[in-house]
DNA sequence: AAGTAATCGAGACGGTACGTCCAGTCTTACA
DNA sequence: TGTAAGACTGGACGTACCGTCTCGATTACTT
């Protein structure tokens, strides 16, 4: 993971170029993905000799992996009470990410990676978990107030969750209106069976509900 | 773009050359993404001229969207006579696809180069069109029919369907057992509100069946 | 020795590339010895890309070499019938060619390079001899016509007459005044033993003789 | 320039890295000429910082020169009593040093860098003059005896003496065996004039040994 | 069947990037 | 204060690839 270079008081001037080269690098990365990232063009830009970077990181990858790992997009766990509550802002809030630019554009260039670099799959695992663990806790704390039912899987319910906003943006490149996104809670809820559906109801709002 | 290569009888060799490059395009994809195609490598392994290559194609882009285009899995479209018969059939196939090495390790490449290149996300879009299709003929179907509730998005539906199956392939790289696909497909039903599911309501818990 | 790349006519750029980039190499060795040739600098002066010039010569070294190889100055065999004539002519020709610029400035960096170089030995030793020979050429016929001693070993009285001269070039930095020319001149006709004495004065006028 | 690293009790650590310093240099220079010593590669083998390295030396090219200083081989000034019995022992130890590993291989590096770099020039000039002071005293001591002709350049009996020898250990490349050496000195000893030659005249041949 | 034009291979060429090594300067922390 | 440790800029090395180019040798279609 490259080891983000225990910043004792050591040497400020590490601190300082490390920083910059990271920056170069994120920018990069966001106009060209991680294949537009080149160590000559990071070091042109920002004034950082390639010698230095190398000095930090051993090669490329190490360089893109570790400024991927930097992306990581802290989420508050929210805690409503309700599971439908809390997934509702969670899921909101991810699919106001997704239209969002940044991340979302690098991200399959990363998965990419990942499919053939062992070190670049560990990053992105570790960078999915940071972005999902939220929809997991709420979950599974769900599960242990007894609000949905026993033999579901979390991930499987994750997954029914987070699965059709990943689809839309990547995939079939659709918009992720509200109506999707409130859709998609709807079923993520009935897949988790949850067990007190009046309640859930004061999450969404605009859900239309099931039925009546 | 690419310019389908129209095989009018032109020209033998132009086919043959076309052929062995595309071939060894596809493989070199296989063994290393989009990113391990490089066109001298090309030229070296199908023994036809870098020269020859760029002159049919414009660029290494339009090369690789070239081959990519050709991976094209043709699915037929079954039919079961129920849209829950045709699902899984469709859902099964898919997810047998997923777990198979080929082009699900090269489609991340794809997505990435789409979500800057214009003529990629075309292709893409095709690609993917040509993928979803059967999924989305099978759902319209059963709305002709009368089988599912009319103020359902079919695109949605097929969403809550395939989209759980590629966040596990790509995204949280869990594994696609059996019980997560049947769960999926279960789920799915419920989002389309298939009519006369009495043996569904297993998945739902709570769920009181479609509609009225 | 790298080949001087046959000319056949197949390409005139070849012919084109190489001369400019032997130039610049030949131009930046005079300004800063074997040690100031750097591959890049010879690119950026003659604007020929640093590939292009790899791919003509293998490495560094080669490029020198070829360099070093084409600065033969071909000097013409005189034929004053006899010795001394002979050798006045070219010990004054070596002597100019001394105290120009140009190769006698590079030359202990080949000699330097040779000494651990079984490469650049080589070519230094072919470089030596394209010198040299004009001497020893000139000594071995007058053996011939037996104007000198039978005994003398003709590499010794070609090491009598030049070395002084390239003493004082490079080792004792001391002025290659024509008196001193003179002088090396008469000491080697000496130690060719030469027969006729008298006809050897011809050759020198300035030489004012041994002793009487 | 490069002042001759006073070892005045200033401080033993001084002298210790001075000495270190120099030490692995020299070592260097042997294993690969002045081109082989690289100041970082000094500091990895003798353990002193490169910091410290610049702090004693300006540049690079200062250390060589001082460790090229330190190569002075000292010759003690013979005295036979006769100009040919001094020479000898003079000659013999100089084609004996000449023919052994170690500066000669070195000289060249120093004599292609005074081509450029006044500095070393000036240590070349001074290394020069030690090695040859012995000589030229000599010479002028024989002079002063009246053992030779007063209107020779000793500067000129030196370089016909050394001059053969350096040019087959450098230039030509040839065995510098005992009969060269001996007809070399036999040479210089007739461009001296030794007094008393009767057979001089005849150039070669007719020497009837050195003197007496 | 010959002639003409399309197609081809071989590879030179200018560029950009990679990852390494070295020169020299500068900073920090320890004696 | 002198030293070790090592960061930093800058430049060169030799390699791989991209996309353009010129050349001469094969084809294949045409007359």
């Amino acid at each position: 993971m490259v080891e983000a270079v225990e910043p004792v008081g050591r040497d400020k001037r590490v601190a300082r170029s490390q920083a910059a080269v990271l920056a170069a690098t994120y920018e990069l990365m966001l106009e060209g993905g991680l294949a537009g990232v080149s160590v000559d063009e990071v070091s042109r830009r920002c004034g950082v000799a390639k010698t230095t970077i190398y000095r930090h990181w051993p090669s490329r990858s190490a360089l893109l992996l570790d400024a991927c790992s930097q992306m990581g997009t802290a989420v508050p766990v929210p805690d409503t009470g309700g599971l439908a509550g809390d997934l509702h802002i969670l899921v909101e809030g991810l699919a106001d990410q997704l239209r969002a630019p940044g991340w979302p554009a690098i991200l399959p260039s990363i998965i990419d990676a990942a499919e053939r670099d062992p070190d670049l799959a560990r990053a992105h695992a570790e960078l999915h978990r940071s972005l999902m663990d939220p929809f997991l806790d709420a979950v599974e704390q769900a599960r242990r107030r007894g609000d949905i039912r026993g033999d579901r899987d979390p991930t499987a319910v994750v997954a029914s969750l987070v699965g059709p906003l990943f689809y839309r943006r990547w995939f079939s490149r659709e918009p992720l209106d509200a109506a999707f996104v409130d859709q998609v809670l709807d079923v993520a809820l009935d897949v988790a069976g949850a067990a007190a559906r009046q309640g859930s109801t004061s999450g969404g709002g605009a859900r239309s509900g099931p039925v009546r």
